[in-house]
DNA sequence: TCGTATATTTCGAGCATCGAACTATATTGG
DNA sequence: CCAATATAGTTCGATGCTCGAAATATACGA
């Protein structure tokens, strides 16, 4: 168990456990690309793919550029990284033959989910002591959390078109 | 409130939340780095930085660059940066010669509060609600789910060593 | 004392990302 | 109907972060 430090307060201790969380996952994120050969971009990328095609929407280049805030030529060079070692298919949209579609191979399917399938084991584990009423707890809370982020997030642009606050 | 998906696990909801959650703080942290003309690791390094002032122990560029698992040359780059625009100084220690301390300008620690003050403000006004019985709950929760992804990730080294998993 | 270790920087090279320019295709408006 | 405009994706040259090797300065250990 976590324990409180002399000065903390309830909510700095909270704030101290969600950015250690986000570190420690950044660095599972970049680990799991290392032992793979790939840039953290690349394994973002499959991820979103990999999404995408289980909700039965495959993903283009520029909808993949737009969810990873890269341009369109980083996320052509991206693809063709992926492409090279077998993780991705290009193939042509039927509906509009401008677009690409973005497909995963069999095999660089099932990889993709040998990647998370520890963790998400290892989760469970640790998880399964919370009951029903905690989870709806943790769920209030992670919810929260995810929507005070992103509304601050949307403040950081209007200040930086405004300028930065006075020293 | 995060609704249910239809054929989502409880555990698979939790997953997908804390996901989430990571993915939006990692957003936050590249617009604030965007937003500043900094590049993502600056902003870490000196969040780093920050943490190690704050604790009474100035951090050296090696304890950096451990921390943010850059080599070396990559880390004098950095802070050839942050130095730059006047967010680090670098002073000679005095207990070892070999050994830099970085220390931050007054202003550069007012700027560095002031990035995260928003983000702080708002995650006491959306945890307010959580009595401290939940914020146990939720401290318990965090602390476990820290845990488990650190042990996952000592898992992916020793699996980089063996080689991958047949498909 | 001297070999070894540690700390940091410099240097040249690799690689992810960018914007501009380009080609192909679809849409819109007169 | 067709020209103008928009969209999709790639190529190209340039930028900037990161790396390993080499170098210099300092500390440690036998």
């Amino acid at each position: 168990m976590d324990e409180p430090t002399p000065t903390e307060s309830p909510d700095g201790r909270l704030i101290r456990l969600v950015r250690q969380l986000t570190v420690e996952s950044d660095r599972f994120a970049e680990m799991l690309g290392e032992a793979h050969d790939m840039h953290r971009t690349d394994l973002n990328a499959l991820v979103v793919i990999m999404d995408a095609e289980r909700r039965g929407q495959p993903i283009s280049p520029s909808q993949l550029a737009r969810s990873l805030h890269l341009s369109a030529s980083a996320t052509t060079a991206l693809l063709d990284r992926l492409e090279a070692i077998g993780h991705v298919n290009r193939g042509r949209s039927t509906t509009d033959r401008r677009r690409i579609e973005l497909a995963m191979p069999d095999r660089a399917r099932e990889l993709g989910r040998h990647f998370f399938a520890p963790l998400a084991a290892e989760y469970a584990r640790v998880w399964s002591r919370f009951s029903p009423e905690q989870r709806a707890v943790i769920t209030e809370f992670l919810t929260a959390t995810i929507e005070a982020t992103v509304t601050v997030r949307g403040g950081i642009s209007a200040e930086s078109r405004n300028g930065p606050p006075a020293g």
